[in-house]
RNA sequence: CGCGGGAUGGAGCAGUUGGUAGCUCGUCGGGCUCAUAACCCGAAGGCCGUAGGUUCGAGUCCUACUCCCGCUACCA
């Protein structure tokens, strides 16, 4: 493996319009944070980037319903966020927001070099573009039906209804979210970034490692995930991306440049821009060079994320920092998969989540403890999953049982026989080791024994698999409680003192390790023990690194004679009382907000815009009877409908397949619009629509003429 | 639809180049009492999603299918 003059670690951005819930912290910001700390503690150059991501139209919008600015809300999440990160340990070395004026300017210099390089292609499209409101519609900000399965409430860039991929040019009747009002196509430009130009030299920089002669990382070091999310976008091919956006909130296309007016920049030439604004900012203050990090071919440069940003983070982000020139590529992009929460899929507008400020300000003192639950749980290489239930039995069980109550017995038996000194004892003494009475052992191979543990911890570190490394520190708890088991000083204190020193001497030597192998996932309960043992703080500047010179040498981590204080618990129980408020608190959480998405979709349909009578005359509308339906092949949710009209037959294809079976329809009488234009869809042409209501549910149910009803007859 | 990831004892997970299926928690039995009724030892419990195939031999390789999660480019 290559070796690394220094480190840029960087976290996701959160974005600024809403609070942090446990599925960041388990996504991005606790793998980070181990990771950056155990190498500060292996001494190494190694600097951790985050901030605040504060553009975009959701930003806008937000303010608009609150009846604030934009900049006041991001002021009040970038200042939540920073005393969250802060109060759960996440041990930035910069923490900024792409508000700040540096940002903007450094985003913009970035823009302005890869324009004057030629890299952009200026294409002109047609936008949406809502009159009142005043600006371009993202495409999240457009519904209209949808023209495939003909779902009313379809989004610009997708139906959900029937999932197809749209563009909002294909919706019918678009409304925009803003106004409620039909949207207006308006010209507009923008700069795109070649994608596919770069797509060659991606994939094999993807998948091999090389670039330009070059081995830059090993792709079997990458996660399974995240290499087969990027071949599979390079399989299918890369599409120029636009690079900028008309927008109100967010940085300005740099003004020198022609019809910069209205034009923001994209979020993607935005955010990640944020992490080299930061990383300028913590070079300023701290008298660094910040192009050492971004530029010198010997810094690895690694994001953690979550899965959901992956292909920026692995093809679009490279593709601009390379296309800008001076820029290194990533080492590693170590995205974590998603955290459920009892069951259901977190989320922010359903309020089913466990809000991180709310945790400490519920739970307070137990940072370390739902560190310790988050990192156990994280979900590396697959979703996984957290349960309150969870994580009072991990806490109980095995940071109380297990963790704390080693370092317990230990300190209470070196003040109870030795007054709180570290024994010395005789080298030759030979004691029974963790394995059983039959591994005698002796203090100097014990020491090898934890060296080896610890190297071991330090590779799953390394290779990102944190839960690996966490369980490999609960191991060496639970040898520590072996050697005492076995050795059962209590018992010999009498008939063999020599022994018994060199078994709490070991103890103590485990529990020394202890501080400073726990650091990384849980810091404030080092810091506790280190106190407890009065050892002095530490600074995380190469302390892991100077232990396994020590013990590698034969060298003790707490020396003979050293005062130690008096015996603490590390952790405490977590009683019934507060897991039951918790889930309590889930439970009503989800009750007084049971279908928000629903409750507010009713609201926001206003009736459409008036029609003359002529416009309905327009619609021909017939009483039908199905007569054969069946199943469309590879279609989850489409019918194909054969209808008997009377006087003709009609094939009609229905996005009704989940609600409805091909037989349960068979001899429906239903009214079918006559006169609406053939469209195709999975290569079966449907020769119009058959009306269906809809709840708030989704559900659906015909709108039919009685059952004896003739065929053919003018719907009115 | 397409693509990516996943499915292993009650729960959560490991399983390297194919060679007797492991760990943590829970359950049951035992030991111990320094310790936060903690700790230590032992036991029970699995057709490794389904169906085929390759092989002397498959959790591991191949094919098809089922279910879960995600992505699908303008939500950020």
């Amino acid at each position: 493996m290559k070796h690394y003059k220094r480190y840029l670690v960087t976290a996701a951005l959160p974005y600024a319009n809403g609070p942090l819930h446990i599925g960041h912290l388990a996504g991005a910001y606790l793998s980070s944070d181990i990771y950056v700390r155990f190498q500060r503690l292996m001494n190494k150059d190694i600097v951790f980037i985050c901030g605040s991501d504060e553009h975009g139209a959701a930003i806008t919008i937000k303010a608009l319903k609150e009846g604030k600015s934009p900049q006041e809300i991001v002021d009040t999440y970038h200042a939540q966020f920073k005393d969250t990160f802060s109060r759960i340990g996440v041990s930035f070395d910069m923490y900024h927001r792409t508000s700040e004026p540096l940002h903007h300017t450094t985003s913009q210099e970035f823009f302005t070099t890869l324009y004057n390089k030629g890299e952009f292609e200026e294409k002109e499209s047609e936008q949406y573009y809502d009159e009142e409101a005043q600006q371009f519609l993202a495409d999240r900000y457009i519904t209209g039906t949808c023209p495939k399965c003909g779902h009313p409430d379809a989004y610009g860039d997708q139906c959900e209804n029937c999932g197809t991929a749209l563009s909002p040019t294909e919706l019918i009747d678009p409304v925009s979210k803003l106004s409620g009002k039909t949207p207006v196509l308006r010209r507009t430009v923008h700069w795109y970034l070649p994608l596919d130009k770069y797509e060659s030299w991606l994939k094999t920089w993807v998948e091999t490692g090389d670039l330009e002669g070059e081995h830059l990382h090993n792709p079997e070091d990458w996660k399974n995930h995240v290499l087969g999310q990027c071949k599979s976008w390079l399989d299918g091919g890369l599409q120029p991306r636009a690079m900028t956006r008309d927008l109100d909130w967010g940085v300005d296309v740099p003004h020198q440049i022609p019809g910069h007016e209205g034009k923001k920049l994209y979020v993607w030439m935005d955010a990640p821009i944020g992490y080299i604004s930061a990383t300028k900012q913590w070079a300023a203050d701290n008298k660094k060079n910040w192009k050492k990090y971004w530029q010198d071919k010997d810094t690895a440069l690694i994001h953690f994320i979550g899965k959901d940003n992956i292909v920026f983070h692995c093809l679009i982000f490279p593709a601009i920092l390379r296309a800008h020139g001076d820029y290194i590529l990533p080492m590693n992009v170590p995205a974590n998969q998603f955290m459920n929460l009892e069951g259901n899929k977190i989320s922010t507008s359903r309020n089913w989540a466990v809000w991180v400020h709310e945790y400490l300000d519920e739970i307070p003192g137990r940072e370390d403890e739902l560190r310790y639950v988050m990192i156990k749980n994280m979900p590396e290489l697959k979703d996984s999953e957290f349960t309150w239930k969870g994580y009072q039995e991990a806490i109980n069980t095995e940071l109380v049982n297990n963790l704390a109550n080693f370092v317990n017995r230990v300190i209470t038996l070196t003040n109870k026989y030795y007054n709180g000194k570290v024994p010395a004892f005789d080298e030759d003494t030979q004691f029974i080791g963790p394995d059983g009475p039959m591994d005698e052992t002796f203090h100097d191979s014990e020491t090898v024994r934890l060296y080896d543990d610890i190297d071991v911890l330090s590779q799953y570190i390394r290779d990102f698999d944190f839960r690996g490394g966490l369980k490999t520190l609960m191991e060496i708890s639970t040898k520590g409680n072996q050697i005492l088991q076995f050795n059962e000083p209590w018992k010999t204190i009498k008939e063999d003192p020599e022994t018994v020193k060199a078994v709490i001497n070991i103890c103590l030597q485990y529990v020394a390790a202890i501080t400073v192998i726990s650091r990384p996932f849980m810091p404030f309960m080092s810091d506790k023990l280190r106190a407890m043992l009065n050892m002095k703080p530490f600074a995380e500047k190469g302390e892991w690194l100077k232990m396994m010179d020590d013990l590698s040498e034969g060298k003790v981590l707490i020396k003979k004679n050293h005062q130690i204080g008096e015996p603490l618990h590390l952790f405490t129980r977590i009683e019934d009382q507060v897991i039951d408020n918790q889930i309590q608190k889930l439970a009503s959480a989800k009750n007084s907000n049971p279908q928000p998405e629903i409750v507010s979709k009713t609201e926001r349909i206003p009736v459409k815009e008036l029609i003359t009578f002529e416009d309905f005359a327009k619609i021909d509308i017939r009483t039908a009877t199905i007569i054969h339906a069946e199943r469309i092949e590879k279609a989850d949710k489409l019918l194909k409908l054969t209808l008997d009209l009377g006087f003709e037959q009609r094939t009609v294809v229905s996005g009704i397949a989940e609600q409805y079976k091909p037989e349960d329809v068979i001899g429906k009488k239903v009214s079918l619009i006559a006169n609406l234009a053939p469209r195709k869809m999975r290569g079966v042409e449907s020769q119009g629509m058959i009306l269906m209501a809809e709840n708030d549910q989704g559900q659906l149910s015909f709108v039919s003429p009685g059952q004896d009803w003739q065929n053919g007859q003018i719907v009115k």
